[in-house]
DNA sequence: AAAAATATTTAGATTTGTCTAAAATATTTT
DNA sequence: AAAATATTTTAGACAAATCTAAATATTTTT
């Protein structure tokens, strides 16, 4: 089934609430979506008239089965395309959202296995968040603190548990950002200090307490 | 500027068609968008409105030099992702168009700029036809036929002068198609046969007879 | 449990792009 | 140059997606 991109923006949106709250209520949707609540209560009846949500009128609505499935293929494709974006064309992690909605739209399926493909069928977006299989399963990806990734594994920097101006400045300066590929090259027992290197960037060093607060997904690739 | 897909995809279809005739009318817009005539005329006052058209009741329009050079970006983009998406995702050259014609709308000129760089900045497109450079300017291409194409320097096919069931036969054997790179090995005075090479495939020969019949673009590379 | 506040839906408009049917204009034929 | 034909435009309607303002339902407060 085809669906238009407004319909398929609402189907992400309400996805993406859903997280949250087991009910969606239409305000908080409006506000997400940067529109009205009255639009938002005509789209409702229409995603219900395509059974793609439980909705009862003044009781919030919900994604059923099949909108689910639908939310999650729209959402691999963003990914797959901001993951383009960034890794084939060089573009800043932070300027690519835009254009992945609109690429997100384009309908063909044979496009996105092909596109998959050709990126090696990345886990992670770039900015660090999974990105849903064929099949619409979100890869579960354990989150593992820097020091506990097994030296010469790849993982791909998730989060930062702080986000103080120093700690900032220290990563803006070894070039580590959400979604950059790491790896431990050597750690050392006496101060837990660890050499890292980052994809496209000289190895460096740095310190345990630093690598405690550094997240990483499990990158799969060896 | 920014125009709808809907006002693109009728700037692009005008200037497919100014090429043949001076004057554009109506009816044949319409035939070629596969539309009403009354819709191309409620199109063609917002055309006029936005200044892209010359356009008089009742005698025909065209474009005029602020709407050629939208044309041109639009169909620049569009020939820059059929190249993607037959030279990276490897799709039939023959199956790209209707992507290529949702892709083209995607309205980032930083996009576009880095996708044309990725490619290497390519001159003609999977099915032969130039693709115009970021000024607006369609590369004149010299075609030459096979046998006056110098040796070692690598030409892409442009057409074939006879279509016969034979010839297409040959052709498809030995791999080569519209928009084939192509490179002239040896020649041979004695018969005028020649040594070929098809990107991704190995080497063969092929008779003087032949090579007058296929057409080439020069590939400017080397 | 009524009043007040908040949230949601409906009614009616608007914009974009399309359509059909009818009217207006241009072109061709006789 | 009048009639017949073909083309183009207008008038009016429709679907999608949106909006404002008004009506209605729910929740919270007192």
């Amino acid at each position: 089934m085809k669906f238009s991109a407004s319909e398929e923006n609402y189907i992400k949106s309400i996805y993406g609430l859903q997280g949250k709250t087991e009910k969606v209520n239409t305000n908080s949707l409006a506000v997400h979506m940067n529109t009205r609540a009255a639009s938002v209560t005509d789209m409702l009846k229409k995603l219900k008239s395509k059974k793609l949500i439980e909705y009862k009128k003044y009781y919030g609505f919900r994604l059923n089965e099949f909108g689910n499935r639908e939310a999650l293929r729209i959402i691999r494709r963003h990914r797959l395309w901001e993951f383009f974006l960034v890794k084939k064309l060089g573009m800043d992690w932070d300027k690519v959202h835009p254009i992945a909605e609109e690429l997100e739209h384009v309908s063909s399926n044979d496009l996105i296995k092909r596109l998959d493909n050709y990126l090696g069928q990345p886990k992670i977006d770039p900015h660090g968040d999974p990105i849903p299989d064929a099949q619409g399963k979100m890869p579960v990806l354990k989150q593992v603190s820097l020091d506990n990734l097994p030296p010469k594994k790849t993982g791909i920097v998730s989060s930062v548990s702080s986000q103080t101006h120093q700690m900032m400045e220290m990563l803006n300066h070894y070039g580590i950002g959400i979604g950059s590929q790491i790896k431990v090259l050597k750690s050392f027992d006496f101060d837990g200090s660890l050499q890292i290197k980052i994809s496209k960037q000289p190895a460096c060093t740095i310190s345990g307490q630093t690598a405690q607060n550094i997240f990483v997904y499990d990158d799969q690739k060896e």
